[in-house]
DNA sequence: ATCGCTGCAAATCTTTTGCAGTAAG
DNA sequence: CTTACTGCAAAAGATTTGCAGCGAT
């Protein structure tokens, strides 16, 4: 654990808005100016490897990070592209989901994304 | 609906695998030599907006999409990157899932992925 | 001396955009 | 004629990789 990876995940804990790789380099840059964006690429991965952060599901540009290792579901605002975290019972019944298996895949998890406006996006719209 | 849409959409339609934008490219050229990226990609979002396709959900580098518009989910193979349609039927429960909002979100949707091995990749492992 | 990690720069991959030509209403 | 759509080429955005140097075993 070098400080590069540290400062990457500290950096990642801290904020909530599950940020990008880019935003994440911008972040850590201030801490630490010399630092390559190559090097928080490659932390990312090394820090997923061992499973102290996340990334998220979700379709568009560039891959969404989240440093919240609790169990959770996420929220995806389609209007603006922020993604929220969503505590296990914000989805009553997520604990009595079961796959039903027709074909020899092995299920490891059960991922629910919620789709729809954010709180700020529906305040302004 | 001119005949590049249509021939990206029936493409589409045909193939189970989820493909990626260029996958689907490479299949088009068979029909339509002429054809260029630029308007698969721009066939792609048109017909993504008129809700005849969708984009999958999911971390990596390039966008799958699917012509499946009746309601599903999805598995996704974390070995080999593989995505299958999972019939509604297939996950248990998911039509009691009650999204409790403790903000002033609107949800539209709730999106469930399930991730694991293949049965291809459950074989050969 | 070795090994892993870093920064830099270049390369790669995916997607978008500006532009001019063409087809259809 | 006007508008929408296309192909081409270039640009933009996101991520990965080759390489040389450095720091800690």
């Amino acid at each position: 654990m070098t400080a590069q990876r540290r400062i990457v995940l500290e950096t990642l804990v801290t904020r909530r808005d599950h940020p990008t790789a880019e935003q994440l380099y911008q972040s850590v840059a201030e801490r630490l100016p010399e630092v390559s964006r190559a090097t928080v690429y490659r932390s990312l991965d090394t820090l997923d490897e061992l499973g102290l952060l996340r990334r998220v599901e979700h379709t568009g540009s560039a891959v969404r990070f989240d440093g919240n290792t609790e169990p959770h579901h996420h929220f995806l605002c389609t209007q603006c592209g922020a993604i929220e975290d969503l505590a296990l019972e914000s989805v009553q019944g997520h604990d009595e989901l079961v796959f039903v298996n027709s074909d020899r895949r092995v299920a490891d998890e059960l991922a629910i994304l919620v789709r729809g406006t954010c709180a700020r996006c529906a305040k302004a719209g």
